[in-house]
RNA sequence: GUCCCCUUCGUCUAGAGGCCUAGGACACCGGGUUUUCAUCCCGGCAACGGGGGUUCGAAACCCCCAGGGGACGCCA
């Protein structure tokens, strides 16, 4: 029987998600228990969107929930690298397999043909997808239009009938007709593979033995299959995991919910507790036990007790759950210790201190004026918004302008931010100080407080977000309409791109 | 629109044909302890989406419907 080898494979795109924590929970929970391994590989190939920074949170993150690998990019191992953008070569000579065998072909077609053939299919309410175009130019062709060098991806040829059957560990059979699959880029334009063609590509030279992932995967599982089958090798055991929820049943997303790591830890959860939260998500102990330690559930660990509803991640049962450890895992000198270490980050401190140094007469002052850096929401309601220019709508106008001008900074530098408020006073024809005020209220509750800008630096992104996000609803919350006219207007303003604001 | 997946209290879930008068936990409500509050303890509310089968017997198995979700990118 072959080794059992799982693995996490995050792409470095954004914040450390709690789907990632939560499927590599599982995938590791799995490795462990079967005696096999458990390993982190980095899915760089987006070129444009993937950061360093955001790899180092990812690992960051999983290390703070304890989520272990034995071999990553950090670390190395028998298969190094681990990172998809140190792998070229071996997409390189492997595409090449399947362009000799005639499994993949090379296709000329331009971004606005292809658009406009989806504005098609979708017209005529067929499948969406490639027409095959590329695939009737002949040997001649291709060689000519190489030599002239336009630019071309290389696509998978899809059986034109019949039915993919495949076995999925959790839910049996499924079966999806080729039809239904499209003739999927492997190979983008600049040479980069694509998430389905690295994924196979690695997962076979990486040895992985079953492949636990997301349910959003299981469309795409014929293509995977499929090149496994033309590259004749032994496809992994495929496991569709349920996809975590926000409270309305849609899958988790940040516009919705807090879904970075760092979110959690800023807003004092303990790793143990967020683990173990994760851990019932879909999944329970044999005995039934709720509190649970990651070594408890390594070693209980039972694949076919996963339910596959979708669960909601809900935070009421996770800040009972982390009272809970609070109070039974910490001796009082614990407590202390772990609260010090989260609150008083030296680095923190240093940049808290200058800003109250100027503000306060007595140190009595210190911690009603500085309470705000070590809290989670404030305490505000609707009135506190109240100003002599500015209507509640206009404050949720404006706050939700600088959330979305927030969430596409680069650096998170007092200057970044400043910048970026000014700028979008400018464009919106608002004097700063206006435009500030309501930003004063939600990160600190009041109007008067430490210089805001610098405190959001302080803070980060993430209680930032949660902060922006509260003020709006107790401010009585953007509706559907509203928020349409609004992001109309913030792309208008030039300050977005594209997809900026939908993705997640 | 096409295809795929899913469906037990508001939420997380137990349930592998009789142990189910459907169990536990969170939340909520009530009571007790506590100088208040919280903790803690006790109690209560609350669900098998609908319709057909199969069976002596169905929450469980099958079919249909409905609802929810996901996929349909030179993103992963």
């Amino acid at each position: 029987m072959q080794k059992v080898r799982t693995r996490i494979a995050p792409s470095p795109t954004g914040d450390p998600h709690v789907g990632t924590a939560y499927i590599a929970l599982f995938n590791r929970c799995f490795a462990q228990q079967h005696g096999g391994e458990f390993i982190l590989r980095i899915e760089d190939t987006d070129q444009v969107r993937s950061s360093a920074k955001s790899e180092q949170d990812i690992l960051n993150a999983l290390k703070w929930l304890g989520l272990s690998w034995s071999e990553g990019p950090d670390i190395g191992g028998e298969f190094a690298p681990y990172r998809q953008s140190e792998r070229s070569a071996l997409y390189s000579a492997e595409i090449l397999k399947l362009l000799e065998s005639q499994h993949a072909f090379r296709c000329f077609c331009t971004a606005e043909r292809l658009q406009d053939l989806r504005v098609k299919q979708m017209g005529e309410k067929s499948t969406i997808g490639y027409d095959g175009h590329c695939l009737q130019l002949s040997a001649e062709e291709v060689a000519n239009k190489i030599s002239r060098g336009e630019e071309h991806v290389i696509r998978m040829r899809i059986p034109e009938a019949g039915d993919c059957v495949f076995n999925d560990l959790l839910r049996g059979e499924i079966r999806i007709a080729w039809q239904q699959i499209d003739m999927q880029i492997l190979i983008k334009s600049d040479g980069l593979p694509t998430y389905h063609f690295a994924n196979v590509v690695d997962d076979h030279h990486m040895r992985i033995s079953h492949v636990i992932r997301g349910e959003e995967w299981i469309n795409s599982t014929p293509k995977h299959l499929l090149l496994y089958q033309y590259f004749g090798w032994e496809p992994p055991v495929y496991c569709h995991m349920p996809l975590l929820r926000n409270t309305d049943k849609s899958k988790l997303s940040k516009r919705k919910n807090p879904t970075s790591i760092g979110y959690y830890r800023d807003m004092g959860y303990l790793p143990e507790a967020v683990v173990n939260y994760l851990g019932m998500m879909g999944w329970t102990m044999p005995d039934g036990q709720e509190k649970f330690t990651l070594k408890e559930m390594t070693a209980s660990f039972d694949l076919s007790r996963v339910s596959l509803g979708g669960p909601v991640f809900d935070v009421t049962k996770l800040d009972w759950l982390n009272g809970k450890y609070i109070r039974e895992n910490l001796n009082d000198e614990q407590f202390a210790n772990l609260f010090a270490e989260w609150a008083f980050k030296p680095e923190k401190v240093a940049r808290i201190i200058p800003l109250l140094k100027e503000r306060v007469e007595r140190f009595t002052d210190v911690a009603p004026l500085a309470a705000f850096f070590f809290a989670g929401l404030p305490e505000i309601d609707a009135t506190r918004f109240e100003h002599k220019k500015l209507s509640q709508e206009d404050s949720r106008k404006i706050l939700q302008f600088i959330l979305w001008q927030l969430e596409q900074l680069r650096g998170f530098d007092r200057d970044d931010i400043e910048a970026a408020c000014l700028g979008l006073a400018e464009t919106l024809n608002t004097k700063i100080r206006d435009l500030l005020f309501p930003l004063f209220v939600a990160i600190s509750g009041k109007s008067t407080s430490t210089s805001v800008i610098d405190s959001i630096s302080i803070l980060g992104l993430d209680i930032t977000r949660a902060r922006i996000r509260y003020a709006i609803s107790v401010l009585g919350g953007i509706s559907n309409k509203e928020a349409k006219a609004f992001e109309k207007e913030f792309r208008e303003l030039g300050q977005a791109s594209d997809k900026q604001l939908t993705n997640d």
